[in-house]
RNA sequence: GGCGACGUGGCCGAAUGGUUUAGGCAAGGGCCUGCAAAGCCCUCUAUUUGGGUUCGAUUCCCAACGUCGCCUCCA
């Protein structure tokens, strides 16, 4: 018995079958901003396959790293006039407190990006020695032109690969690139940032070296599944998997899962349009479980939009839930663990213990298995 | 190209594993009227295509075709 999850490399649901510990690797937050839903439904997903995995019998090794050395980091810090790390480890602690109140399990590690500098030196040194790699102005470049397989993680072409990039002021014109699609993998500081010293000049790490070396340091060459947000498959994990193979010569990732965006008023839930809806604020209104099953009552891979409807309808559904505890013996555990080695269809699994607990069954062990504890009193609301 | 949603009469739009697939608009006919309008009555036309599951599918599954949404955001 085995979950089936859609793989993004190879374009479809592929049974996942990984030995008795399982590697995972979900890129995590940045941390200049509160968690909102989008942050959240990520995380939950990952955390449903972390227990689903759990009950299946493996061990899972689960990093989420913690992106402290960063543009948009700095540029917070900047604004608000504080050092960067106070303000990563502020936002960071908020961060855990959101995880927390939606009862993620404990990951195995959640290492900083400011830990890893040691690490990133010594794996773009890898990545020199193999060849893989260049020095320019002061800067360290991957070559693309030595990676024949850039692209089979997001199924871009070249052309729209170059168009991104441009689009995102990807310096795709940058005259010491040899390649318009060549990233940095190391570059100098502004004044204002911090800056480390290497054999090749001083600076800091582009930002797709962090989760490749945290990666290296913590779980091995090559992991079993990979993933975060969608929004992040092109450009950060096409590199990552490009410096990664170069560094170490063997596969990165066996499994790549992305988690679909999350939309309000009918555009991604984003920082830099302002509509989002925070985990800390939505807490102070509804129990967090009716929050968990809002955001897992979606498919991971549909987009979806956030509506007025949702907690309402997911405060009710807990209470039905919790009303059921004490009713007769259930079968819906099954029906649930069937549901999730599906490409983990949550929605259904929903279904399956909405009717249970219609039918007056006990349905505890079932919620339990999606994170969802049924022994405490239903809370706000 | 990828992922997702959808595809019901001329148009819009409900519903459904099983005798007649709502309703509205439009159209045609009639009643009424000096004529017309309004109102009322009647009539008319549909589940994209091809497979599959089933005793039976429009409904469930697969494929094709078509329409729409999303695909640079840093979760």
């Amino acid at each position: 018995m085995s979950m089936r999850l859609y793989d993004t490399a190879r374009q479809e649901v592929v049974p996942f079958t990984p030995g008795e510990t399982v590697l995972m690797y979900t890129c995590g937050i940045t941390p200049y901003d509160a968690t909102h839903l989008g942050h959240a439904a990520t995380f939950l997903v990952y955390d449903i396959v972390q227990r689903r995995l759990i009950d299946l019998g493996h061990t899972v090794k689960c990093v989420r790293n913690v992106t402290d050395v960063d543009d948009p980091l700095f540029a917070k810090a900047r604004e608000l006039g504080v050092h960067y790390l106070d303000l990563a480890a502020g936002e960071e602690a908020r961060f855990n407190r959101d995880m927390v109140a939606l009862n993620t399990l404990p990951v195995y590690s959640t290492p900083r990006a400011s830990s890893a500098i040691s690490d990133i030196r010594g794996f773009i040194g890898m990545v020199i020695d193999r060849g893989f790699a260049y020095v320019a102005g002061g800067s360290v470049y991957f070559d693309v032109s030595k990676s024949p397989t850039f692209g089979e993680v997001s199924h871009y072409s070249q052309e729209q690969m170059i168009e991104f990039a441009r689009q995102r002021g990807g310096k795709v014109d940058d005259p010491n690139k040899r390649h318009p699609l060549d990233f940095v993998l190391w570059h100098p500081s502004a004044d204002d940032e911090p800056s480390w010293e290497t054999t090749w000049g001083p600076g800091r790490p582009g930002w797709h070296i962090e989760c490749s070396a945290l990666a290296l340091r913590e779980l091995g060459t090559t992991i079993d599944l990979h993933g975060g947000g969608s929004d992040l498959i092109f450009p950060h994990h096409e590199c990552e998997r490009a410096q990664s193979e170069a560094a170490t010569g063997e596969q990165f990732v066996k499994h790549w899962m992305h988690v679909a965006m999350v939309f309000k008023d009918g555009e991604k839930m984003s920082k830099s349009l302002g509509n989002l809806v925070f985990v800390d604020k939505l807490r102070t209104e509804w129990d967090p479980r009716s929050i968990r099953l809002a955001v897992i009552e979606h498919h991971y891979r549909n987009e979806w939009e956030w509506d007025d409807e949702l907690m309402p309808r997911n405060h009710a559904r807990l209470l039905a839930w919790t009303g059921s505890v004490g009713g007769a013996e259930s079968q819906v555990l099954d029906a649930v663990r069937e549901r999730l080695d599906d490409d983990l269809d949550t929605p259904g699994a929903l279904r399956a213990i909405d009717a249970a607990a219609a039918a007056g069954e006990d349905v505890s062990a079932a919620a339990s298995l999606l994170g969802v504890e049924l022994g405490d009193p239903v809370g706000p609301r």
